[in-house]
DNA sequence: CGGGAGTTTGACCTGCATCAATGGCAGTGG
DNA sequence: CCACTGCCATTGATGCAGGTCAAACTCCCG
């Protein structure tokens, strides 16, 4: 799979003259911190630079904010910089939370349909929308962002389907162990043969997003820490402390490269 | 989203020489029974046809067949025929069915990594696989077909945030009324305000695709019938009477288009 | 140094899994 | 064509993982 950075800086390159006056406009005055890494290396052309531009939107989101994008079409969005969860709503005001994204992150939103999806802000965030048709439209005349495109979506697939065997199968103990290991990956800085988190999102979150209640993802945490698997401290940092045993605990097929 | 059914005419079209002969050997002797549209339809360029051609991989398979495809590299599957399950595996040999697919249907089966993905069969089958990185290369110079795959992967993961939801938020009974009205959606037979359904999968992959236990899934589709909203007759008919009441069953959001 | 939201812990309950037995469909051989 | 047979589905009885309800605690912010 190439690389999705790249399609990153590009965007976020792109998008900065478009970014500065909006955010400006924003509450919070939150400004792009981006690296603007040359165009070039990219390989993508000229012409999808212009149009690129032309299609983006510029969204800043303060920590909470809910409905961050419309919803009347599908989006195709990409995390400058913070962090975002993409939420489903059945009925009754169940919410599923579908995945949580950070920096360069892309996301598919689709329009409301049978279910409703929103993507909220858990931190402040910046971010790039763009309408999912045209942005297709767009890679489709550049191979790199249409590739780069097709990896994301592949590996979106790949993850809601781990996620779906989750919810299926697994017990409380192997979600909550998948759950981090699945952050390690993501957000964890390495530390001794584990990682170092800092999860920005609340025990609710966390329960919505791996099917459990927060009492349960409490009481899970709770034996982990008894076990020696990790340790925490305050809300959100939690320390692994070995990483393979805890790969062993979320169920994970062993024995292979 | 464009049609899938096209590159599935044009994809049968261009293995049919090669599908001849290798059903010839395979133990059935399953023949290739697909439409021939004009490959002119598609717009796909002549380029496209041969190395398409250079790719396919006929498989003819036996219901009950399992590990279908070769899982040492992603694959993309098309069924040209028949009914198939994509299954996963956790450790301790539990198994989600990730979810069934028909002719036509485009499936993308992921190389063996954390855990397992195994195609099999539900009913004698034609299958025509790619490796997928072939495929996905070959597409980037193909408008037509790259148009269709993102469709299909946009499709699958829809669908795959869909049962994440129903998996992580909904009621045993819920999950059944889902399960139906989508098969209703797939390969239902309009009926009064309802459809007529032929199931070729037992109560275990319904149970394995809904994470519920087969018992369970019984006993919601009893309980459906004495609440007369579907009708059942032998292991695998069912009548679904009322839709828009199943839909309401299914915890799905109701007052939209 | 309060105050309030988010978290942890405890007690209890429920929905679904599990275990067990019966019932019925489909494929086979007489 | 019908009886046999084995698998699959249904139904019932019971147990438990995780949900629900409730209370105490702790972090974080003003």
């Amino acid at each position: 799979m190439t690389e999705i950075n790249d399609v990153a800086s590009l965007i976020i390159q792109i998008s900065l003259m478009h970014a500065k006056q909006s955010a400006a406009a924003s509450p919070t005055s939150i400004v792009f911190t981006g690296a603007t890494a040359p165009v070039a290396s990219l390989g993508a052309n000229k012409a999808t630079h212009l149009r690129l531009q032309a299609l983006t939107r510029y969204v800043g989101a303060r920590s909470g904010d809910s409905r961050v994008t419309d919803n009347s079409a599908s989006q195709v969005v990409l995390v400058v910089d913070g962090a975002v969860k993409l939420i489903a709503s059945a009925s009754a005001g169940r919410t599923q939370v579908m995945g949580f994204y950070f920096k360069d992150d892309f996301i598919y939103v689709p329009a409301r349909e049978t279910h409703a999806y929103n993507l909220c802000a858990l931190k402040d965030c910046e971010l790039v929308a763009f309408p999912a048709t045209e942005f297709i439209r767009l890679a489709q005349s550049d191979k790199t962002l249409n590739n780069n495109f097709l990896s994301h979506l592949l590996r979106a697939l790949s993850r809601c389907r781990e996620k779906s065997l989750a919810l299926g199968q697994k017990t409380a103990r192997e979600r909550v162990a998948t759950f981090l290991v699945s952050m390690a990956e993501r957000i964890g800085a390495p530390f001794s043969n584990g990682a170092l988190l800092d999860l920005p999102m609340s025990r609710r979150d966390i329960g919505d997003n791996i099917g459990l209640t927060i009492e349960t993802v409490s009481r899970q945490m709770t034996e982990l820490r008894n076990a020696g698997l990790v340790s925490t401290s305050g809300r959100s940092q939690v320390k692994i402390l070995d990483l393979a045993a805890l790969k062993q605990e979320a169920g994970h097929l062993s024995g292979l490269s």
